[in-house]
RNA sequence: GGGGACGUAGUUCAGUUCUGGUUAGAACGCCGGCCUGUCACGCCGGAGGUCGCGGGUUCGAGUCCCGUCGUCCCCGCCA
């Protein structure tokens, strides 16, 4: 039989593939999708037409309908079909309880095809998983799959939830400029030429920040926007080079009030979305404590290992490693981990190893065993000591304590890293768990080495904690910022501030971020200018909603939240962007290529 | 910018090091045939390869060496 295409003609779908049930047996319908699936029987032909919800079922008899039945015979996977016939009920013993329409299928009396296709690169209905480029190239298959679909149906769902909240919340939406002021700060812009007055540059947004908080001096009060955000940086698996913001500002607020409203915002989708209840308040840590305790300034608090300072207990012992560092002021600190004396030397390595890429020193360990301490470290440090340590801890037969010495940022941030690695090895939280925590209070600014400035940890518009301006001038590092970062399974979902809203205090940070009067008033002359017209004090935050989603859907990656992402080359395989373009593009632009 | 893993049929992989050597295999998919209750249908037969690309060593390279491109992970970077 050769193909021919048919024209759809006037039949309209009567339903989709996913919703006929036991109690439609009997109706004359009409579906329409793709062929998922043939099997070819003889006489009988059975095809699973798929459309986005779902399978269904569709025979072709012979003794039925032998026309139809004759053209099914070319069918083949992926090809688009219309059918027409009755919902009957499946033969008894016949019904498949792995999937909803199980004890249904379509008797066919009519037949359409309306595309063939060509071999697919991979096998949508497939076992086996085809590589990502090839997935990323031919994105509109996999997103065929039920997988990928899903992922974006909750996307939808999740921002839609967001959505209705703050609408009821009092907020108004309101959209910002893409085309826009490359400012100095922050990350690496993506310039787009303007035609009209050549050699110029627009920017593309990192984030509507002035935007945002000009509809605040502009009176809106409450606003939010669900936005795309472009920073042309190197990826990462929890990065794209653009991607969406829920971007939100509200004025005559503390922290206080737009934690409440985030809270809410999160309680209210995680019930309705996953029926999950999130408790409030959200538990609050300040950033030193966190970076103490935890050591990451985004802990994941599912489990405990806690870390404890033990320098004190340690200052006496004859180990010079340890004592050497507390006399030149750093720390020593540990990690209780329950269980862990059953650690191979292997796997030991492998955690110093850890520990040493993350620039600590080195690791040194104890088992904690019947008869004592199983560890280098045994026969320099006493039995008081010993068990000061194993009391601070919390530690007890079959635990293994790691030790890390160092300055304290660097012991922190190393033990932290080993913190979440032995989490993850030793399976401590549990798949569907969410758990919340704001960690306040970042310094406002940091020294960088390399530009020899300080430079804003949040960005220039935070304001610092009213009680450590009087730090700004002398001892600009320990003054903390009115700062605070969402962090949701160890992960940092969002960060906002209260933003500066007099022109004495932004210019006092200007200065300090070592910007000159002319720089601030080209590239932020606009801004301050309006801080003057009755700016009210205002403060908001930016919660990243690709990484939001990736949780709430358990992805691995953002890519997998997206339906059209880039790679990690940045990238769009779909489209092979970005490409070269013609030289009468370029001129008309005012530009030329320095390399060929 | 740096470190790492991978690249062989349409797809996923084996073969690649230790040890270079006949016609590069498997599964799924694809093509043809048979089959009236399948649902990962089954059975029989078949086609399909620039071993990422370029160079080198060698009598001989998928295999060894150098370079390069691509995909992914990490560090730097990401206010």
């Amino acid at each position: 039989m050769k193909l021919d295409i048919d024209t759809i003609g006037d039949w309209k779908r009567t339903n989709d593939c996913g919703s006929l049930r036991r109690d439609d047996i009997g109706r004359e319908v009409a579906l329409l999708g793709w062929v998922n699936r043939r099997r070819d029987l003889g006489k009988l032909i059975f095809i699973d037409l798929r459309d986005r919800s779902g399978l269904t079922q569709i025979v072709f008899d012979e003794e039925f309908d032998k026309v139809s039945h004759e053209k099914a015979g070319i069918l083949r996977n992926e090809w688009v079909i219309a059918v027409k016939g009755e919902v009957t009920a499946r033969l008894p013993g016949q019904e498949n309880p792995d999937l909803p329409t199980g004890d249904i299928e379509i008797k066919v009396r009519e037949l359409k095809i309306l595309n063939e296709t060509e071999v697919p690169p991979f096998q949508v209905d497939g076992k086996i998983d085809a590589s990502e480029n090839v997935r990323l190239k031919y994105r509109y298959l996999e997103l065929r799959r039920p997988a990928l679909f899903h992922n974006l149906v909750m996307r939808h769902k999740i921002a839609l939830g967001i959505r209705n909240f703050l609408n009821s919340e009092g907020f108004l939406e309101v959209e910002t400029p893409f085309l826009t002021k490359s400012t100095p700060e922050g990350a690496r812009d993506y310039l787009v030429p303007s035609r009209i007055t050549k050699g110029s540059f627009y920017a593309l947004p990192q984030s509507p920040q002035l935007f945002k908080q000009l509809l605040m001096v502009a009176g809106f009060d409450r606003y939010f926007q669900i936005v795309r955000c472009f920073r042309d940086e190197d990826l990462r698996a929890d990065r794209q080079p653009e991607f969406t913001q829920v971007d939100l500002e509200l004025s005559f607020v503390d922290e206080d009030g737009v934690m409440d409203v985030v809270e809410g915002m999160m309680v209210g989708i995680f019930s309705e979305i996953l029926g999950y209840p999130v408790s409030r308040p959200f538990p609050r840590i300040e950033y030193g404590k966190a970076m103490d305790l935890y050591g990451s300034d985004k802990p994941d608090i599912r489990f405990g290992m806690e870390l404890r300072d033990v320098s004190d207990l340690l200052r006496s012992s004859t180990f010079r490693a340890f004592t050497k560092v507390i006399e030149e002021g750093g720390v020593v600190k540990a990690v209780n981990i329950r269980k862990g004396a059953s650690f191979s030397r292997k796997e030991l390595d492998e955690l110093s190893s850890l520990v040493s890429d993350s620039g600590a020193k080195g690791l040194f360990w104890a088992k904690l065993r019947r008869d004592g301490w199983q560890s280098p470290l045994a026969k320099f440090v006493g039995p008081d000591s010993r068990s000061a340590v194993e009391e601070r801890l919390g530690a007890r037969e079959g635990d293994l304590i790691i030790f890390v010495s160092g300055m304290a940022h660097v012991a922190n941030e190393a033990l932290g890293q080993l913190r979440i690695e032995i989490g993850k090895r030793l399976h401590l939280v549990t798949d569907g768990e969410y758990s919340f925590v704001w960690v306040t209070r970042f310094p406002l600014l940091e020294y960088d080495e390399d530009e020899k400035r300080y430079v804003a940890v949040h960005h220039p518009f935070t304001a610092p904690l009213e009680e450590d301006i009087p730090l700004l001038a002398e001892r600009p590092k320990q003054v903390r910022a009115r700062s605070y970062d969402l962090v949701l399974n160890g992960e940092e979902i969002g960060g906002g501030s209260v933003r500066i809203h007099t022109i004495g205090l932004q210019n006092q940070i200007f200065r300090i971020l070592g910007l000159g009067k002319e720089e601030v008033k080209e590239k932020f002359g606009f801004f301050l200018e309006a801080l003057r017209y009755g700016a009210p004090p205002h403060g908001g935050i930016a919660l990243g909603f690709d990484r939001l989603v990736a949780i709430m859907v358990g992805a691995e990656s953002l890519r997998d939240v997206i339906a059209f992402p880039k790679t990690q080359r940045a990238t769009c395989a779909v489209a092979d962007a970005p490409s070269r373009v013609d030289r009468d593009q370029l001129s008309e632009l005012g530009l030329s290529l320095l390399c060929p």
